[in-house]
RNA sequence: GACCCGUUCGUCUAUCGGUUAGGACUCCAGGUUUUCAUCCUGGCAAGAAGGGUUCGACUCCCUUACGGGUCGCCA
C-alpha cells in the first residue's frame, strides 16, 4: 500500500478536491463557502469532489451536526462524487472508520525515525528548515523552520492512541490523491506542517489555495448566533438554495466583470482561484437579500408559485392563503418568509386597524372620499360583479378618476399604504368584503368627523 | 508577544504604472407604473499614513498604523 508514490504518477492530471468539515456543530457559512469553491473547481475541471467526515474528535461529534452537514450540501446543492451515503474507490470516508490506515502510515513515521514519544503521545520532528509554500490564492509564502519556539514538534498521535488532526488530513489527502486543497485562510499556518509530514511519507503535495474569511458586518468574527451564519437557517428565511450560492460565492471572489448574479452553471463557468481575493470579506445581509431578490425575480410564475407554495407549507403550515393571493407577491418580496406579512390584510378574516394618524387624515379630508365612500361601499356590498368591475364602472359613470382613488383605496381596504398590486389584490379580496371594510373606514372616520 | 496574510466609497468589488478611479448593495432625488413594488435615470461616497523607485504610482519597494489569522494531546 502505497498511495503516495502511485498518486505521484496517476493522478495529477486529475483534478480531485474535497470538503472535509467536521460534525461538531452547525454548517457554518463560512464552511458552505469552502465547500462551493471545491466544488465550483471540481467541476469546472471535470474532477471529482469529495466529501470526507473528520470525526476524530469523539468528545465533540455529534449526529445532528453531521445531518446539518449533509443538508446544508445538499440543500444548496453541492453534490459529492464520492463520500457518505454514495461510496467511492478511497472510502471509508469517516475517519473515524480509517484507524488501520492511520495505524499503517504512523508506521512509516516510527520506521524514519521521525517521531518521538512524549508524555505518553508522540510528537513529529520537524526538519529544521525554511518551508516555502506555493499558495494558489496567497503566492508564495515562507516559514522559518529554524525557529524552534515558533513551531514545536507537533503531537501527531495522542497519548490516548488517536490521530490528531495534522495527521489524519494530510494521509488522507494523499490516500484520496487530492489534487487540489482549498480551504480557509486559517489553515494557512498550518501548511508548512502539513508540506513536512509529506515529505516524511515521500509523497506529493497537492496544490494548496487558501481562501480568506468571512467576518461580520461589523468586521467581528463571524460565529454561531450572528445574522447569516447558519446555512440551516436559509432554507426557513425562504431564500433560494441559487441566492445563497451566488451570495456566498462573492465574498472572496469576483468575475472580473459588472456582473453579479449568476446561476450555478454560470458559476461553474467563471470560477478561477486567481480571481479569489485575499482580504476577509464582512457579510452584508442586505445585498444578500437583494441577491435572493434577484434570483426570485428570475423564476416565472408556475416556478414561484412551486417554490413559494413549498415553503409556506414546509415553513409557515399555520398560514392559509388562495394561490392566486401568494402569486400577487411575486416581484414584490426578498424572501419567502416575507410574503404572510406582505398578504396578511389581504386575507379574509383579517382584522383591519387603522393606526396610521396622518395617512387617516389625508383620506378623510379628500373631497371624494367623504362624497363616494359610503356609495361605493353599500353598492360593492350588493353588486353580484367583480369588485374591481364594479369599482371602474362606478368611477365611470361618476366621472372619476380612479387613479386618483387608489391611495384611499387601498388604506380603506387594507389599512396599509403599500402592499401588493391594488386592484387584483381588492379583485381577490371580493366586493362583498371591500365594501364592508369601506363602509366601517367611513362610519369609524368620515361620519365621525362630520358628527 | 512571535510569526504569517491583508488594507480602493459605510459594505462587496474593478483597476495587471498614465482612467474625470468603474460597477453593485444601502441611502437620497427624479421618471415609468391609474396604486404598491419592480424597473429606468441621476446623486452622495474611496486608494490607511509617511517615505522611496519612476517622466508618471491606487498599482512596485520600505516603514508605521490598523484589521485578520496562527502559535493545543481542537479541527
Amino acid at each position: 500500500m502505497d498511495a503516495a508514490v502511485s498518486g505521484a504518477y496517476t493522478t495529477r492530471m486529475t483534478v480531485r478536491t474535497r470538503f472535509a468539515p467536521s460534525p461538531t456543530g452547525y454548517l457554518h457559512v463560512g464552511g458552505a463557502r469552502t465547500a462551493l469553491f471545491n466544488w465550483l473547481f471540481a467541476r469546472k475541471h471535470g474532477g471529482t469532489f469529495v466529501l470526507r467526515v473528520e470525526d476524530t474528535d469523539e468528545a465533540r461529534n455529534t449526529d445532528e451536526a453531521r445531518q446539518a452537514i449533509f443538508d446544508g450540501m445538499n440543500w444548496l446543492g453541492l453534490d459529492w462524487d464520492e463520500g457518505p451515503q454514495r461510496g467511492g474507490n478511497f472510502g471509508p470516508y469517516y475517519q473515524s472508520e480509517r484507524t488501520a490506515i492511520y495505524d499503517a502510515w504512523f508506521a512509516k513515521l516510527v520506521a524514519a525515525d521521525r517521531v518521538y514519544e512524549d508524555g505518553g503521545a508522540w510528537r513529529f520532528r520537524f526538519e529544521r528548515k525554511p518551508i516555502t509554500m506555493h499558495d494558489l490564492v496567497c503566492g508564495e509564502v515562507t516559514i522559518d523552520y529554524r525557529d524552534e519556539s515558533n513551531t514545536p514538534d507537533m503531537v501527531v498521535k495522542r497519548s490516548d492512541g488517536s490521530y490528531v488532526f495534522h495527521f489524519v488530513n494530510v494521509v488522507d489527502d494523499l490516500e484520496m490523491e487530492i489534487s487540489h486543497v482549498i480551504r480557509g485562510e486559517d489553515h494557512l499556518m498550518n501548511t508548512p506542517k502539513h508540506l513536512q509530514l509529506i515529505e516524511a511519507f515521500g509523497g506529493k503535495a497537492p496544490q494548496y489555495a487558501h481562501i480568506p474569511l468571512i467576518l461580520n458586518a461589523d468586521a467581528s468574527k463571524m460565529s454561531k448566533r450572528d445574522a447569516g451564519a447558519a446555512v440551516g437557517d436559509y432554507p426557513r428565511q425562504g431564500f433560494l438554495p441559487s441566492a445563497v450560492v451566488n451570495f456566498v460565492a462573492l465574498l472572496g471572489w469576483s468575475s472580473k466583470t459588472d456582473e453579479e448574479i449568476f446561476t450555478m452553471d454560470q458559476l461553474v463557468d467563471r470560477f478561477s482561484l486567481e480571481n479569489v481575493n485575499r482580504a476577509p470579506g464582512r457579510f452584508d445581509f442586505e445585498k444578500c437579500k437583494w441577491v435572493s431578490q434577484q434570483h426570485l425575480a428570475a423564476l416565472d410564475d408556475a416556478a414561484y408559485h412551486d417554490a413559494a407554495s413549498a415553503y409556506l407549507a414546509h415553513y409557515q403550515p399555520e398560514f392559509h392563503a388562495r394561490p392566486e393571493l401568494i402569486q400577487l407577491t411575486r416581484g414584490k418580496v426578498r424572501l419567502f418568509n416575507e410574503i404572510p406579512d406582505y398578504v396578511r390584510q389581504w386575507l379574509p378574516d383579517a382584522v383591519i386597524g387603522y393606526d396610521d394618524a396622518e395617512l387617516i387624515s389625508k383620506v378623510t379630508s379628500n373631497p371624494l372620499v367623504i362624497e363616494h365612500w359610503p356609495a361605493m361601499a353599500e353598492g360593492l356590498k350588493s353588486t353580484p360583479m367583480d369588485a374591481v368591475d364594479f369599482l371602474k364602472q362606478y368611477a365611470e359613470s361618476h366621472s372619476l378618476n380612479l387613479g386618483k382613488l387608489m391611495l384611499p383605496l387601498r388604506y380603506t381596504i387594507s389599512a396599509q399604504k403599500s402592499g401588493p398590486d391594488l386592484l387584483p389584490a381588492i379583485s381577490l379580496l371580493g366586493a362583498a368584503a371591500a365594501g364592508e371594510r369601506m363602509e366601517n373606514f367611513s362610519k369609524q372616520f368620515i361620519q365621525a368627523a362630520q358628527a
